[in-house]
DNA sequence: ATTAAATAGTTGCATATTACATCTAATATG
DNA sequence: CATATTAGATGTAATATGCAACTATTTAAT
């Protein structure tokens, strides 16, 4: 075990990784809260999800987010229970709902949305774009190696 | 909101470190399972951190985890209870304990460890060292950024 | 057409994670 | 010595999560 004990931790990946992703969720949330908007990161996400997509049924929302379809029902529920969202029949198949930003969900993304950009600015504010660039790059394609590994 | 909707998300940082932490996190746990380790990655976190540093106090931990303190007791609490830490009386101040890695504890970092750096080499197996150093360059800067919010 | 198989989503559990408020014991400070 | 601070534990409650099992609907197979 001798040799491990050489081994530079700090250099790894998935410890500024893991960091830098509770961190962030936690500062934005903290940040929403301040401003009184009632959502959680995730809530966030799927809100933001809608805005650019338009309707998805919860599948979609399942993909986005990774989880169990039950955790994805649940997330909705909270929505609707918000007012945020709502579920709309699809008559094409009945058995799928297209979930649907409502006015009030529009709203609260009209102040969220500008909130979370102007975090992300300021968070990579004394990153020059050239580095920013190449960690989005290795970011991708740790997810694609990621995804694949499942 | 309209120019908001220009915006492209999947260029922003947070979007990716998010997935990326979490896919990271639940394949080393699933390896760790597959292999009959039982414990999670935070556990790992923090065996592997007495590894380093030897026995270390509770508040040593909370500092590394950035969780409540009684998140930290019962994880603790947990690993006590498999029985791969033991809490040592400190006799210099008997309200701290040190948290002492068992040999069951270091058996199973035996294990586990160079399953972790296994698992980080495979990530980065296609990401040149370059671009590697830069992303953890830029993960180092975002961290202190986001601590110095606090 | 009729039946079997697959899909979308929900509900009933059980468990894990987390933290706030509060408590005890011990140490530090004035 | 009195008080404030610190380390840690406990009570309790909220939230997150997923597996198993269920309903309703659609698709595929005979």
């Amino acid at each position: 075990m001798g040799d491990l004990k050489q081994f530079r931790f700090e250099q790894v990946l998935g410890f500024y990784i893991n960091r830098v992703s509770y961190l962030m969720t936690e500062e934005i949330e903290k940040r929403f809260f301040k401003k009184g908007l009632n959502i959680v990161a995730q809530e966030f996400a799927i809100l933001m999800r809608l805005f650019q997509e338009g309707d998805v049924p919860q599948a979609k929302i399942i993909e986005l987010m990774m989880r169990d379809k039950t955790t994805i029902t649940r997330r909705i529920d909270g929505l609707v229970k918000k007012g945020l969202v709502e579920r709309m029949m699809n008559p094409d198949d009945r058995r799928r709902f297209n979930i649907h930003l409502t006015e009030k969900g529009k709203d609260l993304l009209e102040q969220a949305l500008p909130m979370a950009l102007d975090f992300q600015m300021e968070l990579v504010e004394d990153v020059s774009s050239e580095d920013k660039e190449t960690t989005v790059k290795v970011l991708k394609q740790l997810t694609q190696t990621l995804m694949n590994l499942k």
